[in-house]
DNA sequence: CCTATAGCCTGACGGC
DNA sequence: TGCCGTCAGGCTATAG
């Protein structure tokens, strides 16, 4: 789920539910996701405060803190957020549970454990030690910056997209799906691509992750035309040409495609 | 600089 | 039903 589109409706959810309620208590159901802080460090940091303001960068959240220090939120391959009230609402998979005086729980939710969560005082910083390139919906990601991106590199385009330290935010579905779109193959070679496929792919990226934002980051309510949600059926139908989407694996990830339409 | 591989974790699913 | 292998939308470390 978590990649650019699923973050930024996850912010959207926060803004709109678990901001500037007073923290009254933490409880970590496992430390395992906590990086470079303890259970009671959390706490201490957390409690008494409250969540002020969300800020996405590549897949990551950053939730300024009413006092000090910025909350940092990672979503692994499987995690999620649920604002509830009653117990018995309680989510599956609860790794912490931030709540609220006014009685609502914030749960972080990760069946697979590879998400991270910690605190920062610099965000910024925080890019920079992860070695993150710079996030696609940046204002200052332009056509230009793209292009310059891939100026030189070596490789295939799909794992090129996917490379967070290049650029943040693109996972391996929305990878798939905007070369689906710009009919491009997984394994094309960056070098080989001309100057106006670029530009197409460019677009294509930017049309892929908002209409990905308009529809919830739920594939099931995507167009017609896209590939996102035929993902776990290889040999259905492309949606385009007939063609039979296929998955090859690519850089070690599952990628799907049509190889009618996205010709190698 | 880039690729391939393994590992971190655990649930879901298909086959026998 | 139970067991087993495979896969899964992430990232990191390592070797080549």
């Amino acid at each position: 789920m978590p990649e650019l589109p699923d973050l930024e409706v996850m912010k959207s959810y926060l803004d709109s539910t678990a901001l500037y309620k007073e923290i009254d208590a933490v409880e970590v159901a496992d430390s395992i996701v906590l990086e470079d802080i303890t259970t009671s460090g959390l706490k201490e940091r957390l409690v008494g405060q409250s969540f002020d303001s969300i800020r996405r960068y590549g897949k990551y959240l950053f939730v300024s803190l009413s006092g000090a220090g910025v909350l940092v939120l990672h979503f692994g391959m499987t995690g999620g957020l649920q604002y509830y009230k009653i117990e018995s609402h309680q989510p599956d998979y609860e790794l912490i549970r931030f709540a609220f005086k006014n009685g609502y729980r914030l749960a972080y939710t990760m069946p697979r454990k590879l998400g991270h969560v910690t605190v920062t005082e610099d965000p910024d910083q925080f890019i920079q030690k992860k070695d993150l390139g710079p996030d696609v919906f940046a204002d200052d990601f332009n056509l230009e910056t793209f292009k310059k991106l891939l100026d030189g590199r070596r490789g295939m385009i799909k794992p090129a997209l996917m490379d967070q330290s290049l650029m943040a935010g693109i996972g391996n579905v929305y990878s798939d799906e905007i070369l689906y779109q710009a009919r491009v193959h997984p394994r094309k070679e960056v070098g080989e691509l001309q100057p106006d496929t670029i530009q197409h792919l460019f677009e294509c990226m930017q049309d892929v992750l908002h209409m990905a934002i308009e529809h919830d980051a739920d594939p099931e309510t995507f167009p017609a035309n896209t590939l996102t949600p035929l993902r776990g059926e290889e040999g259905a139908d492309c949606p385009r040409c007939g063609g039979e989407i296929r998955r090859i694996e690519v850089s070690g990830r599952g990628a799907y495609y049509c190889p009618k339409c996205q010709e190698e």
